[in-house]
DNA sequence: CGAGCGATTGAAAAGACTCAACCACCGTGG
DNA sequence: CCACGGTGGTTGAGTCTTTTCAATCGCTCG
């Protein structure tokens, strides 16, 4: 379905590009990006950077949503983050000149930019509005993840799948929330058994409903008063 | 036995200040700070922002060492960070322009200059080094969060307490562990007595001793394999 | 010397995980 | 067209870690 937006996209028409950390580019510099930068289609589960890895640049996804994640040590996933058409994904690793700590993969087809490093990095030099940007963008997600730690630490599974269900429809929006209910477990950091039972149990409450793998949230506020919130 | 160092710091001749951030400014930028920040004792538990108010600043630390934590829902804080003499804090929410998202409270004595948000801002402006540095310091702690929450999500208390006494270590060099029991579990993210529970086999296992509240580690090695590292 | 807080211990309960089995769907190849 | 194999989803049962609650201890500070 989305195939007609699988090919080479325009930065200067692009709607993503003009409402995220990108938007306050001159017309010179979205030419100069226009030019350098690579436009990729993947397919589901096709990586875009692996844990231990150097950076090379910075991926703008277009279409399609990844999943950030980092392996623990018997190799299971924690998913920390869950990107979607629009975000800016991978240039964190790139400012603390070190290897990836975190892995990115696609959770769906996704069509994806590249821009390199030297051109990101030029690009902020010169721009002291995305420089602002990029900085604000670290420091808010700086304080979603002591939220997440704090969540991890404190509530009870079933209080962070509530919690993690309201994130997940900001992420699917307008759509159900479709995601394998491993990469669920490795969101919510449990089980993947509990989170299965747990899901029912919600969908007995009539919080939310499933249609195969695809999730509703038909009480929002309730999971909110379940997520303490 | 700090005594000599609670009065007023000079920007100009501070170790801690040589080592950190500040580490690459001019001299007129030096005396331009030292005209302008201000400089306090600060007793033990003492509050140097709150989670919901507004930052009017950064705070550097010259001596001590503080928790940064964020209150879950039913109070319990889960402490994300310890800082100590030469670390920045604070500066975070200020780029977010919005409050903040934690709190910090001194551990114990203090001495901590204040640099106003105006003050650092504008030196930020105009000093790409500092600026980098920003950069590359909130990157890396996004690194470290994700690391965090991987751990809070797979590992078991076992394994993150071993894991918090090797970072702890780091941040008492060369003294022993000096925090309350409460305050470590709030570290670790357990409960209080699962900690002392925890502790008593370490030193029964010899891989800690203890004299009061205070800990000192006995073998490293042992603690990094428990911890998975 | 007494109050009070932090540290410690014990016992019971609860939450979550593991393991094992089963089901359901889907695409493939005969 | 259908049997087959495989993956992902679901369920059950038992176990274990961790929490909770309650009580005691011990030290420090007025």
């Amino acid at each position: 379905m989305l195939e007609k937006d699988f090919r080479q996209v325009s930065c200067s028409t692009c709607h993503q590009r003009k409402e995220n950390l990108l938007g306050g580019l001159g017309c010179d510099e979205i030419s100069h990006i226009e030019d350098h930068k690579s436009c990729n289609y993947y397919k589901k589960n096709q990586s875009l950077f692996i844990e231990g890895s150097y950076p090379r640049g910075v991926f703008c996804i277009n279409e399609g949503r990844i999943k950030i994640y980092k392996r623990g040590n018997e190799g299971k996933e924690q998913i920390i983050q869950i990107a979607k058409g629009g975000d800016l994904v991978g240039f964190r690793a790139m400012f603390s000149e070190d290897v990836y700590k975190v892995s990115a993969e696609t959770l769906e087809e996704c069509n994806i930019c590249f821009i390199s490093r030297e051109d990101f990095l030029s690009l902020m030099d010169s721009n002291p509005t995305l420089r602002k940007g990029i900085i604000k963008e670290l420091s808010t997600e700086l304080a979603d993840r002591a939220n997440f730690i704090t969540n991890m630490a404190q509530k009870s599974v079933r209080e962070r799948l509530a919690f993690s269900l309201l994130l997940l429809m900001d992420i699917y929006v307008g759509e159900p929330i479709n995601l394998s209910r491993e990469d669920m477990a490795n969101f919510v950091g449990t089980a993947t058994e509990t989170l299965i039972r747990l899901l029912k149990d919600f969908k007995e409450e009539a919080y939310i409903e499933t249609h195969a793998r695809k999730i509703t949230v038909l009480d929002r506020n309730k999971l909110m008063s379940i997520a303490g919130i």
